[in-house]
DNA sequence: CCGCCAGGTTAACGTCCGCTAACCGGCGTG
DNA sequence: CACGCCGGTTAGCGGACGTTAACCTGGCGG
């Protein structure tokens, strides 16, 4: 992979071209797949003409896995430091729990292309940048299921892989929401999911022991 | 669209020409995006070469369109007998949101692959054929609000259709399970899936009056 | 037995697309 | 002031892809 990228920490007021390609990118590719958009497209898109984008990028391939890498490795990160921060603070694995969740439903709401793209287009990647993918990916799912497993030890390892993979699905459902018809404002949203995948949660945990009568 | 299709009700022995080139573009689709498989591959997958394509179907849009609007339908018409069904045995409502929940399982499993279609490729549509799916579509959404609705009929509408999105998302997530590193069978992973989606639907409640203390 | 047609074949066409080549202007630095 | 290079431009190439054309064949009805 290249080597110098930004840094791509706390929003820069006036955003690097790099920056402005890899957004436009990102929406072109969530809107209309990977192979629906051409180059020229995407460089319209910034205002500039196909082939300058190959000043800032090996081709096509190269945005798809910055892309795709960048997201499940801000996902894998920031899982991982919330859990290590709730565990410094000594609270309990559930706390840690409730970060991931409501970590993980700011990153839907406010990338939800990137969250789109990240389970839709890994197809597309080369063989080698597509195992790196799966592997971050695979890691932040077991950081889930470790934390998940702390607070209920008698949750089955599959089954608790099966329950976190659910839940993912229903908090990444936040790309068919939020459109202009659903709940008001993004804080309803997030609350809601919240409160529904901690319920998903412990129906998976209930379900588990004999059901509740 | 075309006329007469053969009807796609259970299961033939004997599946048509135009059955097995649907199911494996169904499965190459999914499995590679619209964009990213040829029609020489399609064609392959079912013995015969390329161009003979267009003695069964217009083109390739066409065969997606076909795919779209049939899951699309069969997913509303399912969910509509089982309610009916419900609610012809005299059973609560709560029961018809049960076979939804049941129904939709059904589907997600064994039509996995259409499944995935359905929300990830519907942009690729002709205009007037995305309007159609996304007609059928928002028809099903309706029903399992108006059954959730009438369990709960203090949830909003609102409230309630983001619900039933982000249940969507959490029984969809079968397209990432269901590989053979999950739960043992099909059965258990359906089973799961049915508790987390009514633990999710409760939790919605639940949080809707006071939260639970 | 003849002919037709359903359902294949291969060849070819036109377009689109990713990418490279060749060129160029402006700006910061020695 | 000259120069280099960063970041643009347009032209064009090569290959892939969807689709059409032209042709072929085997089985079935009259």
């Amino acid at each position: 992979m290249s080597a110098h990228a930004p840094s791509s920490s706390a929003a820069s007021p006036r955003p690097t071209r790099r920056e402005q390609i890899l957004r436009e990118a990102s929406r072109l590719f969530a809107a209309r797949g990977f192979h629906g958009v051409g180059v020229d497209e995407i460089g319209a898109a910034v205002g500039i003409s196909g082939p300058a984008l190959y000043r800032h990028f090996a081709g096509k391939d190269a945005m798809l896995t910055e892309l795709l890498v960048g997201i499940s490795t801000r996902l894998r990160d920031g899982g991982r430091q919330r859990v290590a921060e709730a565990e410094a603070a000594g609270e309990p694995p559930a706390a840690a729990l409730e970060a991931l969740v409501t970590g993980h439903i700011d990153f839907a709401l406010h990338d939800r292309d990137l969250i789109t793209l990240h389970d839709r287009e890994l197809e597309r990647l080369r063989a080698d940048d597509r195992r790196q993918v799966r592997q971050l990916q695979r890691q932040y799912v077991e950081l889930w299921v470790d934390v998940l497993r702390r607070v209920h030890p008698e949750l089955p390892p599959e089954r608790a892989r099966a329950s976190v993979h659910a839940v993912f699905g229903l908090l990444n459902s936040t790309r068919h929401l939020s459109r202009p018809d659903t709940l008001p404002d993004r804080g309803a949203t997030a609350v809601l999911l919240h409160d529904m995948a901690l319920g998903a949660f412990r129906a998976a945990v209930d379900a588990h022991h004999g059901r509740p009568g």
